[in-house]
DNA sequence: ACCTGAACACCGTTCAAGT
DNA sequence: ACCTGAACACCGTTCAAGT
């Protein structure tokens, strides 16, 4: 019955709980189980500590997982004005965005499907904003290009976690794996290029036509230079 | 004790169980429940059955989503070579696509998180990489395209479906409902333009950027006329 | 204030049994 | 072949109780 580890000393004198602590672990948790395999109790378990206990620094699931989001967005990146153009560090920036679900293939879903609620968020939204506002744009602008490209990021990153995610319920991925079985030829034929080695490339792509495309449309128009 | 329906009638002679009843009962119950809401004890529930007889149709839970997903496909639109230039008939299937979240705001995730698995899934791929082509696209292209194109309209898909969709565990949304007590003066002046009313503008904005990119990198660079 | 323990109302799925 | 009923191993969350 007795476990091997630490024989007699006090019970191991675990730091305090607090809200970053649980945050923390519960991004882990979903990094190494998924979405699905990060319950209360598991996290409790992780803790040293009884699943109710999380619920004196949470009300409820629904606020941890808005505070795992917050960890998340730390990870995207704002280099300072004076680094580069604002082209380029926007570029950097939704780089980053996407580059969260190569770390956290697993916890993306939240990015893509949660609604940004924090006030940690709101500031990620306020800088970006700002970004595009620094290239000209009204108010208008701002929110149908963040639309555009926020969205593509979104989605490549989904993309990307969807490739290498082995979720419990999936049925086995033709496309991945036995391509030469593929009934369509179209599919067939493209297939190499869908796979998740060709992810990287494709987001690339997607981003050189989007920044093309907004370079051009705040370029001022006369004095052109 | 007695419920006052159907007093002495034969116990309701209903259907016989099969995938498709299943599957419509299932995508039905997602629009009015939610994905968590649509558990095999009400999904049996629903149909008149115990649960456990809905595993002598699909082999899981999984299986059924994909079934699910199957239903929702079909209501992609792709207008016969005929109708409109190819250009043009793109346009009405990604319209479509995304139009699927207006109509299923709740189910819509499936589209944007799960794997497309089944054999009318991948002949919805065929399609529409098959009017890629037409546009004079090689491989690599179809798929740089596809991933450009249809991230974009998940991505706008999924930003309707967390507008309108009231989550449970959600907190409150002040950039819906309070814009005027957002410390951000970029996020509140840009507030306006992300509500769930102006998404519709956003999108044709973005359709109308991809597709200027799209038309100008596949036409004939010569024999401009 | 912070945590525990038992309980409630659920899940998906397995298994043996019915017809 | 198709469905049921009981059971298993889980969920998130409430509530009363401990310290």
């Amino acid at each position: 019955m007795a476990r091997t580890r630490a024989p007699a000393a006090p019970p191991a004198p675990r730091p305090a709980l607090t809200r970053d602590r649980i945050a923390a672990a519960a991004l882990a948790l979903v990094d190494e189980a998924g979405l699905e395999g990060c319950t209360m109790r598991r996290l409790g378990q992780v803790l040293g500590v009884e699943a109710m206990a999380l619920y004196h620094h949470f009300p409820g699931k629904g606020p941890l997982l808005d505070a795992v989001m917050d960890r998340l967005v730390e990870e995207i990146r704002f280099d300072p004005p004076a680094a580069a153009r604002p082209l380029e560090r926007l570029r950097t920036t939704v780089r980053s965005y996407r580059g969260i679900a190569l770390r956290h293939p697993r916890a993306f879903l939240l990015m893509a499907a949660r609604r940004f609620n924090t006030p940690r968020t709101f500031a990620v939204y306020e800088r970006l904003l700002a970004n595009f506002a620094e290239l000209g744009l009204d108010a208008k602008g701002q929110a149908h290009w963040f639309r555009l490209v926020g969205g593509f990021a979104s989605a490549a990153g989904m993309a990307y976690a969807a490739s290498v995610e082995q979720v419990p319920d999936a049925t086995p991925l033709a496309l991945q794996h036995a391509p030469q079985a593929i009934p369509f030829p179209h599919v067939r034929a493209v297939a190499p290029y869908l796979r998740v080695e060709a992810l990287e490339e494709a987001f690339e792509f997607g981003l050189d036509v989007l920044f093309e495309a907004l370079a051009s449309a705040t370029r001022p128009k006369r004095a052109r230079r």
